[in-house]
DNA sequence: AAATTATTTAATCATTTGTTTAATTTTTTT
DNA sequence: AAAAAAATTAAACAAATGATTAAATAATTT
């Protein structure tokens, strides 16, 4: 009797074996798949046939391994936003480190990040407007904001800054660093620039972002 | 025999009845689930049955009306963006008007516009990576962008603004003006707002914007 | 090598979903 | 009021789609 095993290694990334070194395993592909699919379309425009087709494996295969699509989709997910949340949640907590050298270090964090990438903010950011429960903040981040909060406050306090609404300072911040990733494809069509001109382009901002958010908050 | 009329009046919104005040037709009460469905969810995440269920009309209402779901999308669309890009383009063109009363008037007419319904600019930026081809710029638009830039190419050889690539101008004034809109939810959460103190902040940036942008500016 | 386990496949199932049909009711026109 | 047109409905269709099955193949272990 063929006792199937359902969904392999959901949890657990191990399965090494002896001598798979070049060959990309079934599960991988449709992980690679997956991603670039949910990425450019998101999840409701993209089939799991498309995936299938698109990994080169049988259907019935992501079901084999993913259980459902919805858990392919959590899975990417998943894994595109852990890491990154948790650099945003160790820059924001770090007590060692100013404000300014927070916008400086998050400057250049998104840039490294997305820069190569573009379409991964964006996947992102529909993330969060399609499935807000991914985004719940943990303590980790909670704690991590308040900090970065506090420290603008204190700032507010000896007249090192404007006085603001801290909300201001964080809206700035994110909109000059987030949104030319997330309008990517527009303005590079309507700056009438190729891929490497907006590549510097954004390269600049990594030290120009910094530089603007000082003048704005100069008191 | 009964002649059936399809898709009564697509094009022309005429149809006024001698006793309807105050009773809704049919096909308004689509729009209006329409918009509102296509708004929070998008193309794909609604369903014909969701909007008929919304808008308490009969499945094949949206058929006989609309002829397609993806035709009542695009209606819904062009509705949303038809009057918006104008006003863009009329302030962007208007050669009266200098650099600094644009931004002013361009941060005003995005929290008029969308203040009170920060949906409609997620649905917007939504379509025009779903639909760039909606976006395309016609002649009024790349024309109004133009005068733009060369005001700001004049101001920059004046040396009444610093140097630096007019598309980070833009990309500031637009990342500053449309974002917060964009992450209005997140925003009101995570800064613990209610929805009158969100607005409240929102209303400042009208007038902070254009000042932070001329400290961005200042050479 | 035999037995066991893991992977892969083609075919099929069961829903969902966009659309259409044909009949019915309501409204308007004659 | 009768006839015609328009609006509305319930039912059904066809295609798409997520998931499952059972059998076949490959890999691993005993």
């Amino acid at each position: 009797m063929t006792n199937i095993v359902l969904c392999p290694n959901l949890s657990n990334m191990a399965s090494v074996k002896k001598e798979q070194v070049s060959k990309v395993s079934a599960e991988e592909k449709i992980l690679s798949a997956a991603r670039k699919l949910f990425t450019e379309r998101g999840l409701h425009a993209v089939k799991t046939r498309d995936i299938a087709s698109e990994a080169g494996i049988n259907l019935a295969l992501l079901n084999y391994y993913f259980r459902s699509k919805e858990m392919l989709y959590a899975r990417v997910m998943s894994e595109n936003l852990t890491g990154f949340k948790r650099s945003v949640s160790d820059l924001f907590g770090n007590e060692n480190m100013d404000l300014f050298e927070k916008i400086e270090h998050l400057s250049e964090l998104y840039f490294l990040e997305f820069g190569s990438n573009p379409e991964l903010l964006l996947f992102i950011f529909n993330t969060m407007h399609q499935n807000p429960e991914l985004f719940l903040d943990g303590d980790g981040m909670q704690q991590s904001r308040m900090v970065l909060f506090k420290q603008i406050e204190d700032l507010m306090k000896k007249k090192k800054i404007k006085k603001m609404h801290p909300a201001h300072v964080m809206m700035n911040l994110m909109s000059m660093t987030m949104f030319p990733y997330l309008m990517f494809p527009f303005i590079k069509q309507r700056a009438k620039l190729d891929d490497a001109q907006m590549l510097a382009l954004l390269k600049d901002r990594v030290t120009l972002i910094p530089e603007w958010m000082k003048l704005i908050l100069k008191p």
